[in-house]
DNA sequence: CAGGGCGTCTAATACGTTTTAGTAGAATCG
DNA sequence: CGATTCTACTAAAACGTATTAGACGCCCTG
């Protein structure tokens, strides 16, 4: 028997060769291709290809009759076969490795990956989301869509210390971008903020209103940015002499909670905390409330994260804010720029967050 | 000159042809093709496409033989090619037409993907995730995912009033599963809550403390759920002779501030307010305590939605709870299933949100 | 022992596009 | 006016997999 032949223009003896016995919904709407096109715009499929992807080598008017049938019957080139050929998917990825309820927790991410898409959505590139629960899946994740081909590009996200993805993730040859990193080597082009210099913004701050025992609620510190921070802290203890400690949390408002309440059970008591986000700070406040120690009057409050939080907050609290949209765009931008050039990795320095003065900090009690 | 063949197993004098022009991290890994497989493990292609495709006609030993030859080389058949050959992509879609920089604002979206790619992952399926502008360019997107075969099924979210989406995907043939509508005809299958109960449920609540004359807070009216609200709050008002007003907003606090402010500066006052999210609820509970009207001795404050806002609130909110990730699982769920059978669309009702009373409900001052 | 049936495997083809090599005709040039 | 270059287009060969029709043994059965 011959291979299958579809029913093309000529004589059509089969009106609905569609499935009889599936009952519901079962229209096939016989996929339209570019010989389709080709054959209604009089023209070769290979004069299609070159229209539809605006290619030199077409005369004006047999172009535009070729865009016109496309247009108006609705065609695109099949994404599946034009990648075959080796085009580009329009897609990045970006894969997180954090248990899935605790992402709409922080707003961060939503609105990095809202000013990441509105960046790309530009160019019509779609972003592939996919949660995972450990970083050997991640891993793993990574390894499938290299083989695969199913992205163009990848956002790496929450780089731990240590963490072997920026070198896998080169060595597959995907272009990507690292959110966090500007370590060495630099297998991977990265978008970094100074944490450094925002820690020490933060401690600047307190120290000048007075205060010189202050207590640290920090985040997980198997995180590279947690690092920094602690870092950034013992270099103000150093050159300063004021008091710092910290108390390493999962970014939870309970553990937030449970530092703060053993902070302020301290004797002498710590002045001031600071919170690695704004979930724990504003946990935080609602424990010292709770213990009848009125902020900012007998301890100051300061939260590493702004958002809408720390603003209603009463009182609303002092904190670090940044433009995590445009976090999210600058990323996007810095992206496009590896898919399209590869270039050799470089750092991108993200504005530094800045502080932003509210009710909750003020000079320390006198005692 | 005859087609050009690439370096097959034979005698290997090409150890890195890879280009000598380009300095940096130009290296291209030569993809691995199922005839690889097939050559190391002494078999055909087809047999190779059989094993990794866990298809029956081969014995357990080859079957081993090749997958272990695939495992061992990380190959995995191109997405590209298979999806040619009519196999799914694993991908699904959400269009969002929302301006960007609100989406990290509320939780619900993230919340919501969260819960979505929590169960698709299991089955290894990623979100294809794209924000755009407006309604149209939505409908234009899912004309092209649909022309370029892109998605294997969309979920449709923040349906409105007349919304052409639902008619339009259901012809184009891509499985999809929407959000919230559960109206007549129904071309798809829909996740809907019971907004008519929740806010009956708020209702009677403040009425049993006896609050008879109520503000409402109200979203874009030109959601589908904000008119089921509304017709709730009519049904209820019809039946029980109090007296509610709504004031429409666009979901931000600074409407909801300025609306809050308006109901509390009515004579004779609103002795509660209710708002259709969590974040005019705290812009709201500001606006009174701003303006010396405690909560809830003076008034009382109710929101739709629950969150981490409502909760650290002083006082905390009470507020409708529900579990945004398992709708999301369960969105999800549905949507595998559409793909999977493609029923006769239903609709599927998720559980209706809880009322929690918290401190800032109570009954009325006495006049 | 012929013949059917089954288990295992392969050759060849199709999927829908892009791209390369090439052709026919018109224009240009010495 | 023949040779060259250009313009506008086409035929055919990829891209890497899934699938279909069959081939080849082998076991069973009558």
């Amino acid at each position: 028997m011959p291979p299958r032949k579809r029913a093309s223009s000529g004589a059509g003896a089969d009106a609905d060769p569609g499935s009889p016995g599936r009952p519901p919904a079962g229209e096939l709407p016989a996929r339209l291709r570019s010989t389709d096109i080709a054959r209604l715009a009089g023209v070769s499929v290979a004069a299609v290809s070159i229209a539809v992807n605006g290619r030199p080598g077409l005369s004006d008017a047999t172009r535009k009759r070729i865009l016109d049938v496309a247009n108006e019957l609705n065609w695109r080139p099949h994404l599946a076969a034009r990648a075959l050929k080796g085009a580009a998917n329009d897609v990045v990825g970006i894969v997180i490795a954090r248990p899935a309820r605790t992402l709409g927790v922080e707003p961060f991410f939503a609105q990095f990956l809202s000013g990441l898409q509105s960046c790309l959505s530009n160019r019509g590139i779609a972003t592939q989301l996919l949660i995972v629960e450990d970083t050997e899946t991640q891993v793993a994740v990574y390894r499938r869509w290299a083989a695969e081909n199913r992205v163009d590009g990848l956002v790496l996200l929450d780089l731990a210390v240590d963490d072997a993805r920026p070198r896998l993730v080169a060595d597959l040859g995907i272009p990507a971008v690292v959110l966090g990193s500007h370590g060495n080597p630099m297998p991977l082009t990265s978008v970094w903020v100074d944490d450094h210099a925002a820690t020490a913004r933060i401690l600047r701050h307190l120290v000048a209103l007075g205060h010189r025992r202050i207590g640290h609620v920090s985040g997980t510190v198997a995180y590279q940015h947690t690092q920094r921070r602690l870092r950034a802290i013992e270099d103000v203890r150093d050159s300063t002499g004021i008091e710092v400690t910290s108390i390493a949390t999962d970014y939870s408002d309970a553990q937030g909670a449970s530092a703060t309440r053993r902070l302020l059970e301290a004797n002498p008591r710590y002045t001031a905390v600071v919170y690695d986000n704004d979930v724990m700070a504003v946990a935080g406040l609602g424990v010292a409330t709770e213990m009848g120690i009125p902020v900012p009057r007998d301890v100051s409050v300061v939260s590493f994260d702004d958002s809408v939080l720390t603003t209603m907050a009463h009182p609303s609290l002092t904190a670090l804010t940044r433009d995590t949209f445009a976090l999210g765009t600058l990323t996007a931008t810095e992206l496009l720029r590896v898919m399209a050039e590869r270039p050799a990795p470089r750092p991108v320095q993200a504005p530094t967050p800045q502080l932003v003065i509210r009710q909750s900090t003020a000079a320390p009690a006198e005692r």
